[in-house]
This record gives C-alpha cells, structure tokens and sequence, in this order.
DNA sequence: TTGATACGGTATCGACTCGAAACCATTATT
DNA sequence: AATAATGGTTTCGAGTCGATACCGTATCAA
C-alpha cells in the first residue's frame, strides 16, 4: 500500500493554505480578504460566459447568497462593475474596472508562486499539471461539479478556419484569446478521459 | 514564456478548494468548520514536538490568538484533550481525545481525495509528489516559514541502529513509527535541496 | 393570456473565522 | 531581583459562510 496519495493531499492543502496566506497578504493594502483577491483573479481569466455570480460562486465553492455579499463588497470598493445582461435581465455580468485591473496588475497576489517554481523544470511542471488535472477531473465526475475548463479540449469547441473559432453549444464566433479563457460549459471531449499533455500553446 | 506554472497555481488552488469543501461536509454532522477539521488531521500526523498549538497554527497559517479560539471550540465539543507539559509549564500539548479518533476514522475526510487519485499511476503521482514538495520549500525558504517534515531528510535524524532512531537536535530516541510523523523542527539536510524520491518507504 | 413554476440574484440572520492588540503566567536573561 | 522573552488566552470588530426567505424575470402549460 502506497502512501503517496496521502502524501500529495498534503502538499496540495498546504499549498494551497500557503497561497491563500499570500492573498490575504495581497489584499490587506486594499482591506480585502483572501476569497475577494481570489475572485478578482477569477473574473481577470473568465470568458464572456462565465462572468456572472453564479460561475464565481460554483468556481470558488461558495453558495449564491456568500457570493453576493462579497461581491457587494467589491463593487463598494470600485474593484468590479456590475451590469444587466441585454438577454435575460435576470442575469448580473461582472467585469473589472479599472482599479481592479490596477490592483491585480500591482498587488501581483501570484508572483510568489513564480518565484517559489522557479527551480523546477518546464518538464515537471507539465507533467505535475497533468496528473492533477486528471485528479480535479475524477473528483468533479464524482461529485457532479462543474467542470471549468477552456475551449481546448471542450466537446463544443469547433474551428472553423486557421483563426477563427465557435462555440457549439453557444453558437459564437470566438476570438482566440477567448479561447484561452476560463468557462463555465466546458465538457471533457472524449468519453475516455484521454489527457497526454493537452496544456496550452 | 510558459504559462503551466500559472496552470499548476490554478489546479492547486482549486483542489485545494475542493478538499476544504470536502472537508467541510465531513465536518457537517458535528458542527465543525473545515479548519477544525483540518486541525484534527494535523494533530492525528504530529509528533512529540509538534502537539502544540503553537505548532499547529504555523502549519495552519492561523495566529496564535485564532488558533486558541478553535482550540477552544475543538474542546467543548470532546474532540481533544490538552495537558500540561511538565518541563515548561506554560506549553500546552494536545492530543486526539478518543471521540476524536472516531470522528476521523468514521468521517474519512480524506477518502474523497483517495478516490479522486485513483486512475493515476503511482509513478506519477510521486513525481507530483516531488515537484511540489520542491515548490514548497523553496516557497518556504523565499517566506521564512517553518518546513514541517519528517525524519526522513531531516539533518537532526540519526539512526542509531537498524531500528533505533534519534533526534540530535532534541536528544530523544525515536520509535519508527514516530519518525514517520509530521515535525516542526524539521530542517532540511543539504544545502542543495536535492529531492530525487525521498517519498517515504 | 394567464397562471404555476423555475431561475438568477439579493437581503437577513446567526455561528464562526481571523488578525490585532492587550493581557497573563512562566521561563530566561542579566 | 528586576527585566525581557515566550507560550497561550482573551477581547474586539470586520467579515465569511450556509440557510432561508424573498424579489423580479423568464419559461412552460394549459
């Protein structure tokens, strides 16, 4: 019986803590917790789709009513804007302003994780990358979680010339840098969760 | 440029997320929060030095003052006894009362993960180990925080016999199993950090 | 058209987290 | 013996977070 598992959860959490301590250390100019610089980073690296409060909240594991109240917070502060969708009026979109670009631009919340890899090489880190992909992968099929990936690698993913992209489930023309985004409806491609070193260009 | 570290800072994170809202379903039935949770587990993996809530909050990344107050609650609710130390008396050690070591036993907070991990191959999942184990060191000596490791690659660490350990930093003979726990006064052995698969046996 | 119902988001409440700072014993230093 | 350092506790205030109730908009069924 290995131990190994057991071994990497440990590191994951303690990163993971250690992380969020550099947020909080992040935000503290700005009065902000660790779970609003998080979100600040989330809504920089969100598509079109997935900018509302609810794929925020499912992304940060956070309820509805939690979510609000943090971004209520932000929006006193003048780090995000909030405005109707032309659509469904129901629906909240969020975006930075320009403070908050400023802010993530500034603070930096993830230099120290560059700075902390720095050593290791290219080589390991995508392979690190891949096994904990397939490992948040499992997990989400388990638990019925929203999967959050982007369009490479998504079912919905269509090219339709050299550099021009859509969504298939949406039925948008997309640009490329939006295809490197973060999405809400992203779904594995394949049944088989065929990943060999699917990272990015 | 490569952007996997910046990949890898997300995974990270957002298993991280996971484990804590696993952590904190399994924490539902009595009242815990994930951290209470977390602390459990940590204090089922210390050592002799490292029982401590002083101890404890380091590896948490929580004040001494928060850290009392959870200790506090973990308490009332019969989860932990604590004790006096009886060389320095203003330490205060803790331990797993035995409804403590229920509750883990029963509540298997970490079994998610272990299912989570399960179509990785241990090969890789140890040379994950590896590579984040490498990442948090080097985060922890950019941020002069404590290492907390085991025996195994420790610079106090003496073996005395086949079976005989020995802390040289503290003086005391070491059972086997003891060497296998979570210690605070770890100190990397060389000065390279030269990891290449001190997992454990 | 008109309900009934689902859905995205907000408001309120109470238990708890968390850092900061003050504080208390005990131990170390001088 | 006086002073400083150290391990823990207490207190305070702002904020998190889930639960629940609630509001307005959209969707679906007659």
């Amino acid at each position: 019986m290995d131990k190994s598992p057991q071994v990497l959860l440990e590191l994951v959490e303690r990163l993971g803590n250690l992380m969020r301590a550099e947020f909080r250390r992040a935000g503290a100019d700005e009065q902000l917790q660790p779970v609003h610089v998080h979100a600040l980073v989330y809504l920089a690296r969100a598509n079109r789709y997935s900018n509302t409060p609810q794929a925020m909240a499912e992304y940060l594991g956070l309820t509805k009513g939690t979510m609000s109240q943090s971004l209520l917070l932000l929006d006193r502060r003048g780090l995000i804007e909030r405005y109707q969708d032309d659509l469904d009026r129901r629906v909240v979109r969020l975006r930075l302003s320009s403070a908050g670009d400023q802010f993530l631009n500034e603070g930096q919340p993830q230099l120290a994780w560059q700075q902390a890899t720095r050593n290791i090489s290219p080589n390991r880190i995508r392979n690190a990358v891949s096994a904990l992909r397939e490992t948040l992968t499992t997990f989400q099929s388990d638990n019925e979680g929203q999967p959050f990936g982007t369009c490479h690698g998504c079912r919905h993913f269509e090219r339709l010339s050299a550099r021009a992209y859509r969504c298939g489930l949406m039925g948008d023309r997309l640009s490329g840098p939006e295809t490197r985004r973060i999405c809400w409806l992203y779904e594995e491609k394949g049944s088989g969760a065929e990943t060999d070193d699917d990272d990015e260009e």
